[in-house]
DNA sequence: ATTATAATTAACTAAATAGTTAGTTTAGGA
DNA sequence: TCCTAAACTAACTATTTAGTTAATTATAAT
């Protein structure tokens, strides 16, 4: 039934529980003995695998910064133009962050913060994203496809977007019930995702390429 | 020296120091112990004003959102047409912002975690501003000066994009030192706002009015 | 001046917290 | 089979935490 000692499991367990509380309550809103109680482990595994909680928090928000750096990537390559870049940009990480809700919380905690939790050379996660749009951008508008540029506010028009959408779904079901007023409560993440597109497009776009 | 006995003196004191704190390490980042400390008072007068540390957090909240919302509708009455008033929201929303560094952690705080520490009747403030704005798009559209709005993301594109700009300051200029990329160290609230409103009517745009 | 009340203080409690330690169990290789 | 190192546990410590209490000081009206 699965119950012999695995180390990998182990801190699988510790990493995924660790991390649906951390993108609820924050950091400091965590015991460590809430989340050896919830893994249902020994709260000292957690010291022995990640030596105190700053380690692991750094862990939990790593990995995920990680693996949608690495989708975005990948599924980048089907890309030839710009636009095309652009779009798979915008759907795969509007993709991943609808399925991994909590990287939503955690990136708007971290950024409204100023990366306080996170060390010098930790917040790489955070830049290799930026970068990667950024790049897309610019070679864009050295192409002539796109006009006007300024990376970063694209990019937290972008992102910040999809993270506020995707981290305030409960809060937009509970303004809907009360008012009589459209929250896109319907939307899923594909529509999300090609409305804004269309959206930025519309912004930036010079020539179809 | 100002020394004398003073309430109101007292209570501002302690929500301008918990405000500063609160933004910086959220709700559970701070003790009351520190900011009794900090405000150079005795704790037992948070207790006495504010009932208790949540109260507290809510007061704080409050005072921010609701003096922000009052700007923008008193800003606002200037406006004749549709795009002055988009205009006026993003830049009084931009400037107030800018000058109260603390509102912006807050709410990506707030909205990450799905407004936790805000009880029922106390998001209204969000909801407020956000109401808003949705009413500015909605009757700009009816008179054809806006298409295709989506009023909840526009929002998020918004707000969220001048929230993430101005608590990303630091983390922009440790960037910047470390990798030869423009991040907009030099960008002042002013062309943040009209880089901001030059795009959101060209995404939004029909005819100008 | 007296008095009632509002403002303030120091010292306290009980619970929760991050982190430690010393010892125990288990699996796998020799 | 025995041995060792990795995986695991229970019980602990020292500190910090939110919140309380009872007593004290200042103020302003009578």
């Amino acid at each position: 039934m699965g119950k012999a000692r695995d180390s990998k499991r182990t801190q699988k367990n510790i990493i995924d529980t660790a991390m649906k509380f951390f993108a609820r309550d924050g950091f400091d809103g965590v015991s460590v003995d809430l989340i050896a109680k919830e893994a249902d482990i020994n709260k000292a595994m957690i010291y022995y695998y990640f030596k105190n909680k700053a380690k692991l928090y750094e862990k939990v928000v790593n990995t995920l910064l990680d693996e949608i750096y690495k989708q975005i990537v990948e599924d980048i390559k089907k890309a030839e133009k710009p636009r095309d870049e652009l779009r798979i940009f915008i759907e795969t990480f509007c993709d991943f962050a609808w399925n991994n809700p909590y990287l939503s919380s955690l990136m708007l905690a971290e950024l409204g913060n100023g990366a306080k939790n996170l060390p010098d050379d930790m917040f790489v996660g955070l830049k290799q994203i930026f970068l990667l749009l950024s790049d897309i951008l610019k070679r864009g508008e050295k192409k002539g496809c796109f006009f006007d540029v300024e990376p970063i506010i694209i990019h937290f028009m972008i992102t910040g977007t999809i993270n506020l959408f995707i981290s305030t779904k409960n809060l937009r079901q509970r303004v809907a019930k009360e008012l009589d007023v459209d929250v896109c409560n319907d939307c899923d993440e594909k529509e999300l995702s090609s409305y804004l597109y269309k959206k930025i497009v519309k912004m930036l776009g010079e020539k179809p390429c």
